[in-house]
DNA sequence: CTCTCATTCAACCCAAAGGTTGAATGGGAG
DNA sequence: CTCCCATTCAACCTTTGGGTTGAATGAGAG
């Protein structure tokens, strides 16, 4: 997994039309048609929105007859939580760290900070 | 937390230069132009990434003296992730019942998939 | 007070996003 | 074989993104 691969994913994820796509599709697999009927736009314009989530690795879409049945591939989903676990975890153990230093030390707090610069 | 934060939050993490930023934030706060020193960009240019991370309310800004002072602020990027822990949580259940399903009785599969529609 | 330095603002540029329409493709049904 | 239906493709339009430059702001140093 590179770096290409999380802008797609994140990108992917930043539309809520696409992120309703999604949801939609948590709860089982549909045709495009079908995906798109409850939502405001152009047959079209759903189906570009599958080929930025088909981009993403978030979503595929296979022929079946003359219908495209869409299903969703979580592998994708996970690469971005490992993304994001990764930097809460460390993020929130480092303000944690800092709050600790805080209340250590209350006058020299401004110097504990400038120590992490 | 709505709809448009995560809008801002995950269009802020589609770009490789803010996740750029937001990696060098981790190891503590920074001002504006230490920040921009390794980046291939203008000094404007990273003020206006600063500026999507801030809207997306990844990051703070405050001034010190004639210095911008940048730091992480976490919860965003937690709201971010709870949306993807949720997300993938059930979709990998729900493939793995499917696949549970599928093991059970093999030839029973595309009744199995009609259920679920 | 003035000069400098860090940063932002404003204007501009080009490429990409997100949407629309209408034509093209290709499987299914009669 | 023909017609229909699901979907995509192509062309187009408008807005947003990501970048630049140069002027403006505003705090610190001399």
């Amino acid at each position: 997994m590179v770096e290409q691969d999380l802008n797609h994913i994140f990108h992917a994820l930043s539309n809520p039309t696409r992120r309703a796509i999604l949801a939609r599709l948590a709860s089982g697999e549909t045709t495009v048609g079908d995906l798109s009927k409850p939502l405001p736009l152009s047959f079209a314009g759903v189906s570009k929105h599958l080929g930025v989530l088909e981009r993403a690795n978030l979503v595929t879409r296979e022929a079946r007859g003359r219908e495209r049945v869409c299903r969703l591939n979580p592998t994708a989903l996970q690469d971005a939580q490992d993304w994001l676990e990764f930097h809460t975890r460390f993020w929130t153990e480092r303000l944690d760290a800092l709050g600790a230093l805080v209340e250590a030390g209350a006058d020299d707090a401004d110097e504990d900070e400038d120590e992490q610069r």
